[in-house]
RNA sequence: GCCGGGUUAGCUCAGUGGUAGAGCAACCGCCUUGUAAGCGGUAGGUCAAGGGUUCAACCCCCUUACCCGGCUCCA
C-alpha cells in the first residue's frame, strides 16, 4: 500500500497510507492524543484534522489544552452560537466572531431592531447543548469571492467582510487592524473558505475547526453588549454575545472560580465593604471622596512618595487647579487635548480651565528666572489634582476617574544628562513600585510615528536610544511599539502583573521636545550660549486614585500592615480587662503604631469577627492572664493564635515587620 | 457619546397598580465573654429626581442624574 512519511515535532518521522489526515495520525499515535486533538498545524499552518496530509510534511497535533487548541475550541463554539442565534431569531445577521483571551464574542444584528436580553442567553445556550449534542460536523470548502457573495446574499456583514477581503490589502484605505481583523475571519488570497455545519448554516472562516460540534460543550454564555460594526463609532451598533469556552469542564470551572475571585477583589466593593472612599451620586460621576480609612492608606502613599522624591533630589512645587486659556494656547492642550478638557469658566475679562495636566506650570517656574547648566537636571515634583473629562460610559470606578492627582515631575535637563536621568530614573521608578508590594515588570517603548512629530529626527533618535538603552541596562523586559508614541516624544510605560495576574498600566517615562519649545525655556550653558532643555514627563503611580485602585486589587483590601489603616485591634476579653487593652494601646500608639480598642460589649467571638472582616493585621486578646503577665494574645491576619506573647515582643516585631516592608 | 441592564433602610437584597419587608449594621437594655456571628428591644425609607397615564404609581410611560457590563475613546 502507497505511504507517505511525516515528521514530528521531536523530529521523528512516521509512515502513514497514502490520504491519512491529521486525525490518522493522531489515533496512530494513540487514543489519548486522538481525544485531545482538535486541530493540527502543518508545515507551519494550522488546518483542521480532516485534511489530508500532503507527503514529508511537518505536522504537530493540537490538543485543546493548548493555547491553540483552545483558540480553535472558542472559534467554533462562537460558529455554533451563531447557529443557535439564528435559529432562534429568524432574520439575524451575523458579523464577526473571533476568539479572545478567555473566550469568544460573536456580533448579530437582530431583525426589526430586536436587542438581547441577559435572559435570552439561557435559551441560546439551550439551543447550542442540542446542536453540540446533535455533533454536526464542521465541512470546509473553499469558494471564490463572487460565489461567497452569492452563498451570503442575504448577510450584508458577510458580503462586506468578502468585498473587503477580495479587494486585498493594498488598497484599502482602513488602518492595517481592521484588515487582520477579517482576514483572521475568512483568510486571505482569492479564495474564501467557509465551514457548513447544515444546509442551513454556513459560516465565512479561515478555520481551522474541530471536526464536528460533539467536540465542544464546555461553555458558559457570559454577557450580552452592544459593539459597533468594525469598531466605528459613527457605524452601526451590533448586539454581541460573549463566552467562555475551554477544554474541559474542571477548566471551565477554574475559569468562574478565577473570575469569582477577581470579583472579590474589585475595588468598587473593596472600598464600600472596608469604608475607603466613596462615589456619592450628589457629587457627579467620576469623583470620589476619601473617608478616613482610605485617607490614612493615601496618606501613607503620599508620605512615602515625598521621601523617596526629596531623597531622589526632586523639588517640591504647587500649581492652581485653575489656568488662563492662554496658557493651554501656549502649552498646545486646546489645539491637542481640548476633548479631554473639563469645559472653560468664564470670568472677568479671560477664560479659564480646570487643568488636565500638570506640565504647562511646571514649565512656568522653570521659565520664572534665567536657569543655568549648573541647576540641570531640574526635577520638579507635585502631587498634582487635574481634571479630565472622560465620557460617561468610559467612567470606572477609581481606574477612570475625571477628578485625580499624579504624582508627576517634570525633569528639565541637557542633551548630555538625558542618557543618564532616563538611567536613574528608571532605577527610581522600580524601586518604588516595588515598596508597594509589586514584583513583576514589563515595559513598553513607543517610538516616532512618522505621521505625526515635531523635534528633529536627530532628537527622536537619540531619545528613543537613551530609553531603549535604561529599558537594557535595567534587564526589564519590554515590547516596542512602533509609531505609537505621542507626538512629542517617545515614552516608556510599566506594566505590573498584580497577584492574581492582571497587568496594570501604572509608571511612564515621556521625553518631550515640544513644550521646552512651545515655552520658549531656556538655559545658559557653560558655553556662555542659551540652549534649550530636554524635558521629561514622568509618573510612577500614575494617578493616586487609580494606583490606590490597584492596590486594593492586589492585595484584595488585606493591605500589607505598612499600610493598614488599623494595624492592631485590641479586644479585653471583659470589661475588667479594659485598662489593660488601653495601656497597651496607649503604648503602641506611642511607637507609632495605628491601633484601637473594641471594648466588651459584644461577645469576643463576634468582635474577632468583625476585625478579621475588615481584614486588620494583628488582633490582639487580653484577659486575666494577660493582665497578670504583661503579654497578648496574638492572632495575626492569615497566621495562627498565640497566647501569651510579651508587649515587648510584640512591638519589636511589628517594628520589624513593617521596616522589611519598606526595605526595598 | 453609543448599546443593554440597573437604582427600594447605612449595607446586601425581597416585594405588589391600592403609599413597603428581611438579614446585617446602628442605637438602647441584658449578658462580661479567651480567638470568626449571645439574647431582647428601638429607630431607620418622598421606593434616585422630575414629569405623564390612572380614581389610585414604588410598580406602566417619558426625561434627567448616577451605577453596572460592553463598544468607542484614553494626544
Amino acid at each position: 500500500m502507497a505511504e507517505l512519511t511525516i515528521s514530528l515535532p521531536d523530529g521523528s518521522q512516521r509512515s502513514l497510507p497514502r490520504g491519512a489526515t491529521a486525525t490518522t495520525l493522531a489515533e496512530a499515535i494513540g487514543s489519548r492524543l486522538a481525544k485531545a486533538a482538535v486541530a493540527a498545524v502543518v508545515d507551519g499552518a494550522e488546518v483542521d484534522l480532516g485534511r489530508p496530509l500532503p507527503a514529508g510534511a511537518q505536522v504537530a497535533i493540537i490538543t485543546g489544552d493548548s493555547d491553540e487548541g483552545r483558540h480553535v475550541l472558542r472559534h467554533s463554539t462562537a460558529h455554533v452560537m451563531a447557529q443557535a442565534v439564528t435559529q432562534l431569531f429568524p432574520g439575524a445577521k451575523f458579523s464577526i466572531g473571533p476568539a479572545i483571551v478567555d473566550g469568544f464574542y460573536y456580533d448579530f444584528e437582530l431583525a426589526d431592531g430586536r436587542t438581547f436580553a441577559e435572559a435570552d442567553l439561557s435559551a441560546i445556550e439551550a439551543r447550542m447543548r442540542d446542536i453540540i449534542k446533535a455533533d454536526q460536523p464542521f465541512v470546509r470548502s473553499e469558494l471564490s469571492p463572487v460565489e461567497a457573495l452569492q452563498l451570503f446574499a442575504d448577510q450584508p456583514y458577510k458580503c462586506d467582510i468578502i468585498q473587503r477581503v477580495s479587494a486585498g490589502s493594498s488598497n484599502t484605505d482602513d488602518p492595517a487592524e481592521a484588515v487582520d481583523e477579517v482576514t483572521s475571519e475568512v483568510g486571505d488570497g482569492d479564495t474564501i473558505s467557509v465551514y457548513r455545519n447544515t444546509p442551513e448554516f454556513v459560516d465565512l472562516c479561515r478555520g481551522p475547526h474541530v471536526p464536528s460540534t460533539g467536540r465542544l460543550g464546555h461553555f458558559k454564555l457570559m454577557k450580552v453588549a452592544g459593539a459597533y460594526w468594525r469598531g466605528n463609532e459613527k457605524g452601526p451598533m451590533l448586539q454581541r454575545i460573549y463566552g467562555t469556552a475551554w477544554e474541559t469542564k474542571a477548566a471551565l470551572e477554574e475559569h468562574l472560580h478565577r473570575l469569582e475571585e477577581a470579583e472579590k477583589r474589585d475595588h468598587r466593593k473593596l472600598a464600600q465593604e472596608l469604608d475607603l472612599l466613596s462615589f456619592p451620586t450628589e457629587l457627579g460621576g467620576g469623583l470620589a471622596v476619601w473617608h478616613p480609612k482610605g485617607g490614612i492608606i493615601r496618606k501613607l502613599m503620599e508620605d512615602y512618595s515625598r521621601e523617596r522624591h526629596i531623597n531622589g533630589g526632586y523639588q517640591f512645587v504647587f500649581t492652581p487647579h485653575l489656568a488662563n486659556a492662554n496658557l493651554f494656547k501656549t502649552s498646545g492642550h486646546l489645539d491637542f487635548y481640548k476633548d479631554g478638557m473639563y469645559p472653560p469658566m468664564e470670568m472677568d475679562n479671560g477664560t479659564y480651565y480646570p487643568k488636565p495636566m500638570n506640565c504647562p506650570m511646571h514649565c512656568l517656574i522653570f521659565r520664572a528666572r534665567q536657569r543655568s547648566y549648573r541647576e540641570l537636571p531640574l526635577r520638579l515634583f507635585e502631587l498634582g489634582t487635574v481634571y479630565r473629562y472622560e465620557r460617561a460610559g468610559t467612567l470606572h470606578g477609581l481606574m477612570r476617574i475625571r477628578g485625580f492627582t499624579q504624582d508627576d515631575s517634570h525633569i528639565y535637563c541637557t542633551d548630555e544628562q538625558l542618557q543618564d536621568e532616563i538611567a536613574s530614573l528608571l532605577d527610581f521608578v522600580m524601586s518604588v513600585l516595588r515598596a508597594f508590594g509589586f514584583t513583576d515588570f514589563t515595559a513598553n517603548l513607543s517610538t516616532k510615528d512618522p505621521q505625526k512629530y515635531v523635534g528633529s529626527d536627530e532628537m527622536w533618535a537619540r531619545a528613543t536610544d537613551a530609553l531603549q538603552l535604561a529599558l537594557d541596562k535595567y534587564g526589564l523586559p519590554h515590547k516596542i511599539k512602533e509609531g505609537d508614541a505621542a507626538f512629542y516624544g517617545p515614552k516608556i510605560d510599566i506594566d505590573v502583573r498584580d497577584a492574581i495576574g492582571r497587568t496594570w498600566q501604572l509608571s511612564t517615562i515621556q521625553c518631550d521636545f515640544a513644550l521646552p519649545e512651545r515655552f520658549e525655556l531656556e538655559y545658559v550653558g557653560d558655553d556662555q550660549q542659551r540652549h534649550r532643555p530636554i524635558m521629561l514627563h514622568r509618573a510612577l503611580f500614575g494617578s493616586l486614585e487609580r494606583f490606590f485602585g490597584v492596590l486594593v486589587e492586589h492585595y484584595a483590601g488585606a493591605f500589607p500592615t505598612w499600610m493598614a489603616p488599623v494595624q492592631a485591634r485590641l479586644l479585653p476579653v471583659a470589661s475588667a480587662h479594659q485598662d489593660y487593652a488601653d495601656q497597651v494601646a496607649t503604648r503602641l500608639r506611642a511607637e507609632g503604631f495605628r491601633v484601637d480598642v473594641v471594648d466588651a460589649n459584644e461577645q469576643l467571638g463576634k468582635r474577632i469577627r468583625a476585625a478579621k472582616l475588615e481584614k486588620i493585621p494583628y488582633v490582639l486578646v487580653v484577659g486575666d492572664d494577660d493582665v497578670a503577665a504583661s503579654t497578648l494574645g496574638v492572632n495575626p491576619r492569615g497566621g495562627e493564635v498565640e497566647r501569651g506573647v510579651s508587649l515587648e515582643s510584640f512591638i519589636a516585631g511589628l517594628r520589624t515587620e513593617v521596616a522589611d516592608q519598606l526595605a526595598q
